[in-house]
DNA sequence: GTCTATACCACGATAGAC
DNA sequence: GTCTATCGTGGTATAGAC
């Protein structure tokens, strides 16, 4: 079989089996927690495929993280672009960007049978991640997507300080990885249904109005800070 | 020695070596990371030291938040029954409620050499545990504060349906956590500079302005959350 | 009671035969 | 690509020293 066919088949039977159960288990177990013995026996391959396949179980768990945030990302990308050109020179209100960029992450959170609410889950734990190589590697896939971003809030809030907006957004971030990611520590005790917490349509005006609302915050001198036009 | 006088001498060394050794530990290469074998030389003790005092690695796991956790919440309970004996009748305002829960955390923060700043850390990063013993005993040590300031806070908004409530405290919890334990990987992105990240007053304020703005945020049908006098 | 030495089995990684 | 053997290291249990 020549390179170029290969390339054309859909990726490797194994490969694929051993990312799908990797998912799921390392969302149970955790990383460390996750054998490879298990891994592989419920991936129905070897103990060494791991090992021929992605060279490490560092290098495994970072291709779990590429397969879906890299096109989730572009996704968003492609969101914000969408976006501005369709306000025309003026820049788009704070609330329209943050549910473009919610976007992505809720219709994950829909895919149940997927596998995306699984990996949502596990992306939002990966921030706090005890080992340094995961959380660079899962800012550095965020950057390009985080700047746009960025920009398009400067652009919204002229007036709002840069290093108030980065202290926002850190919280804004911090609120959707939460949610996300937190399955029950806090949630028995606050009582949320545990129905509501998919609905995406319900979490994304949830989640978009309190967001909205903390970005646009007064600030501790007394002005408020100026929605967009 | 009688059980009486040992009660009063502090808690055997070897095990408040451990205790100590374990916080650091664990959150510089998380729970299943960190090994016994280190663990134990950190403290100076030998390996089945743990297991004796203890009674395995998940016990002292939980003996960790335990010994801060505690004192922590009843600090809470008492500056929200502080708050609420001030406030003569009458319920505290939201921001008031808020700047109380806040206070204990932040005065964690602050202290960097007790090694509170590195437990903060640590107690963020387990909510979102994937080990679901761990995350019921964080709910089970939280839930009698969380209940009451679920209270103060149905008394404080009292037009805010339960259920919304309910959300949007999820929603500050995880604002809290997530801003106290993730240090770099959206961070350095968001280029907040670090030495302002354990400013403690200044963080109160960002983060109290943020969750009061984000608690009384206007609900989708157009009605606006009333501020309680 | 407090602590140590040591033995036990499971794990991640790898090398080499097939 | 897969399989097996093997190595160093992990958590745990226990017997016995102090």
């Amino acid at each position: 079989m020549t390179a170029r066919l290969r390339a054309l088949k859909p990726q490797h039977e194994t490969r694929t089996r051993i990312l799908d159960a990797a998912e799921e288990l390392f969302m149970q177990h955790g990383f460390e927690g996750t054998s490879m013995r298990l891994l592989t026996s419920k991936a129905g391959a070897n103990l060494a495929a791991v090992n021929y396949h992605f060279g490490s179980k560092d290098a495994l768990i970072e291709a779990v993280f590429r397969r879906r945030l890299d096109p989730m990302n572009a996704e968003r990308i492609a969101e914000l672009e969408r976006l501005e050109k369709a306000s025309a020179g003026g820049a788009p209100t704070p609330e329209r960007i943050i549910r473009a960029f919610l976007r992505a992450s809720l219709a994950m959170i829909g895919d149940a049978r997927g596998g995306g609410r699984n990996f949502i889950r596990l992306l939002g734990r990966a921030y706090t991640e005890p080992s340094k190589p995961i959380r660079s590697l899962i800012g550095q896939l965020y950057a390009p997507a985080m700047e746009r971003y960025k920009a398009a809030f400067e652009r919204a809030l002229p007036e709002l300080p840069r290093e108030e907006l980065n202290w926002r957004m850190h919280f804004m971030f911090g609120t959707l990885a939460y949610t996300l990611a937190a399955t029950d520590t806090v949630q028995l005790i606050a009582g949320c249904k545990p129905e509501d917490r998919y609905d995406a349509k319900l979490l994304e005006e949830r989640l978009a109005a309190f967001l909205e609302a903390g970005l646009l915050a007064p600030l501790r001198c007394g002005s408020t800070v100026k929605k967009a036009a």
